[in-house]
DNA sequence: TGTACATCAGTGAACGCGCGTTCACTGATGTAC
DNA sequence: TGTACATCAGTGAACGCGCGTTCACTGATGTAC
């Protein structure tokens, strides 16, 4: 016997349990996106998506709430992915801002009803503040490196956070031609935004 | 008969007839409005709002979509009444742009999941610009009155909008607090956003 | 003025649908001896 | 090595529910003569 050291026995899982878990993440990521409807996703819809009978997503979820969860989890991990990759690969601290906050914006641009949905239930998913402290250290390095005035980069990140949140909510551009509001010139308003909010030097 | 100069008579409808429609609109706003949830807003939901049967709306209205068009009409009236009023109430031109641009921010804390319908479904609301228009124009004003600095006063109204609407979509202040952002001062938010956007003199 | 009737607002019952969830099941795969 | 069996991933059928919509209807109200 080889499980006499082990008092209780550790069955191996048979791989693809944990396998379809993340599936039917996947599945439920590519059905918000593909429909841009938040209320495409349902549990059945979920399945049908991910090539599975309804049934199946009860072995990994407790019940649909559970499994929605899961694809607003993992959509605040990639919101943070996608800043912080843009904000590490610019070395000047202004310039890190800038593409932190674009990157922001294009998310919620390229994946409308999944960011919509993301702030709209029940509050901020617990892991939302971390993208949000991203904006912050950046306006810090930025006033370290003599490139921002602020004073206060807590309080002036939030006001950036809030006008980034406020473009990522827009329609998209090619859909709100009609109102004559001007075009949806994204990275010129990110740039006009992140000047006056995060107070930087114009000559930056 | 007194039907002999007239072609085709015009029955007169017997009162109630328009009522109800106004009624049935008053039912769908009271239901999103203290549910809190745009899903609720259901043909069935808002007849047993109204207190009717869910058959006595299709007299007056073709299907559910043309109830919510009506929902979502009177809402766009009745925020751009909000800010109109606001913005009149106030003879100094900076003084008014900041009550047009708080009372705005209002409508959307305390009619959250209208708020949001307004601006989810399926574009902007044809009569969405006239509210755009009311900042525009009290930016001028303030230009006129050397109060603002602003040399572009429609491309500044436009992010002072956004940053508005960032703020309008946030949760209400006393869901928020879990996330270290701070306190939701909507005031002094409205204040620092108007100040830094519409370009106000500092001294103002 | 009285009576028959057209017109109106609104109802109750029924339909088909997609939903979330449950239940007993079916094969496939690894393990014990 | 071979065989019986426990365990696993996943399925098909069924349930009750609320939904949008339809249909034939029921009283009430005003009008014609």
């Amino acid at each position: 016997m080889e499980n006499v050291t082990t008092t209780a026995r550790e069955r191996n899982p048979r791989g693809a349990g944990t396998r379809l878990r993340d599936e039917i993440v996947d599945a439920g990521i590519a059905l918000i996106d593909a429909t841009d409807d938040s209320n495409a996703l349902t549990l059945r819809g979920i399945a049908r998506q991910a090539g599975i009978s309804a049934p199946s997503i009860y072995p990994h979820f407790a019940d649909v709430t559970a499994v929605t969860d899961a694809v607003l989890e993992r959509s605040f991990q990639q919101l943070e992915q996608a800043v912080t990759n843009a904000i590490e690969a610019h070395p000047v601290p202004s310039d890190a801002l800038m593409a932190g906050c674009s990157a922001y914006v294009r998310f919620g641009w390229e994946h409308r009803a999944r960011y919509r949905l993301m702030f709209a239930a029940k509050g901020f998913a617990p892991n939302a503040g971390e993208t949000f402290d991203q904006v912050e250290r950046a306006i810090i390095r930025c006033v370290q490196a003599g490139a921002s005035v602020s004073t206060d980069p807590h309080a002036d990140a939030f006001l950036l956070w809030v006008a980034m949140h406020g473009i990522a909510t827009l329609e998209k551009p090619d859909r709100a031609d009609y109102l004559r509001l001007g075009p949806l010139d994204r990275p010129a308003l990110v740039h006009t935004l992140v000047m006056r909010l995060a107070r930087l030097a114009a000559g930056a």
